[in-house]
DNA sequence: TTGCTATTTAATAGAATTATTAAATAAATA
DNA sequence: TATTTATTTAATAATTCTATTAAATAGCAA
């Protein structure tokens, strides 16, 4: 936390922490007040209603989030050290800001219609980034380095095990009764081989 | 829904698919009873609190989700075999349930405290099934048959998966701007995808 | 039928929640 | 300094939510 901070702020940093950790419902003005302190009127006071506030955040994180996977980097390199690149820049971004895909995918549960606002959000850009992706991977499957793979599936393989090695480590404790020490060199690892698996994906078959 | 229903059940079933879609507090008893017809204090009179008729629900359905993931089938086929049957029926069992996990996830963020609740729920089921495709896993691992991965990296990427083919779905429409239906299809060729994600995650290296 | 038990409802207490309003205080400006 | 504007608070209206209680109704056994 900044020290000489305006409360408009404060109110938007303790909120956010709050919708993240415990969700929109389960978060009051009240308590945001409380832990920014101040009065619980001023939260209405800058942001009118809960619902604001809580859009203002999440479309921010949303745009956060999904420019953390997409943004292909410009550098000129070989596709294949391009997407390793990729996939531990975007685990490294999940690992500084862990709680954002649960909030994510539970408030877009929750609420589908928010669907839309977000669409609004982030525009094209995603079209666009996917559709770049796309391009390079069918150059690389027609020069026959890689075998031939959607970029739907390119995209769903990183994002599900990144994002998984931190969304699911309670579900990954409980099964198998591993404890908080051991899970952080779990994730020590896990970086890495999140890269393996991607590439060994994209390996040509080979007939045995 | 069954037709000659007593309403405990009705009100249990209701209960059930509420707070599978909107969480926990997002879920009111009142609406509860009314979408089961009948008074609000019923819902109170067969379960005493909303928080027991909660914990019936998460405890039958966390032991149920853990299950589809962890009874390795008993019948003697080959390792690479059994796992690609493993990996197929743990993706169908979330297809046909395909709120559970982030339900699950959810509501283990939300209250961290009921994984001491979940653990005695399953008690030491997971960790036998887990020790068990360790020694298996091993086994195979020693004959080369594999590459030597931990128990651990190969549970969380079958999970990982399966679970974020369904649970991402929001996520990665949004990403990509695909439609529902292009979304089934792309579901029904998903799970091959991911049985052979799998089985490439375990070849052995070769050099190059 | 009569009485007993299980089921269901109406009414309501008590707490919490969002949002508004009017007043108080602090800051900025002329 | 005087006046206007921005920030903050106290009070409270209106609603919703959980849980309880007492009464009503239905089902069943004697």
């Amino acid at each position: 936390m900044s020290q000489i901070l305006n409360m408009e702020q404060t109110i938007l940093e303790t909120a956010t922490e709050l919708f993240l950790r415990k969700g929109f419902k389960a978060t009051s003005t009240t308590e945001i007040a409380k832990e920014a302190g101040c009065n619980q009127a001023l939260v209405h006071y800058y942001y009118r209603t809960k619902d604001r506030l809580f859009e203002a955040i999440f479309q921010q994180k949303v745009k956060y989030f999904i420019g953390a996977l997409l943004d292909i980097g410009k550098a000129e390199l070989p596709f294949l050290e391009k997407l390793e690149k990729k996939v531990i820049s975007h685990f490294e971004a999940i690992e500084s800001n862990p709680r954002l895909p649960l909030f994510f995918l539970n408030e877009l549960s929750a609420n589908p219609d928010r669907i839309e606002t977000i669409k609004q959000a982030v525009g094209n850009l995603p079209q666009q980034a996917v559709d770049q992706l796309e391009a390079e991977l069918n150059s690389e499957i027609e020069k026959g380095i890689i075998r031939p793979i959607s970029v739907g599936d390119l995209l769903m393989t990183i994002v599900s095990l990144n994002i998984m090695a931190f969304m699911g480590a309670p579900m990954f404790k409980v099964m198998t009764g591993i404890s908080d020490k051991e899970y952080q060199k779990f994730l020590k690892q896990r970086k890495m081989e999140n890269v393996r698996l991607v590439l060994k994906s994209l390996e040509p078959e080979v007939e045995s």
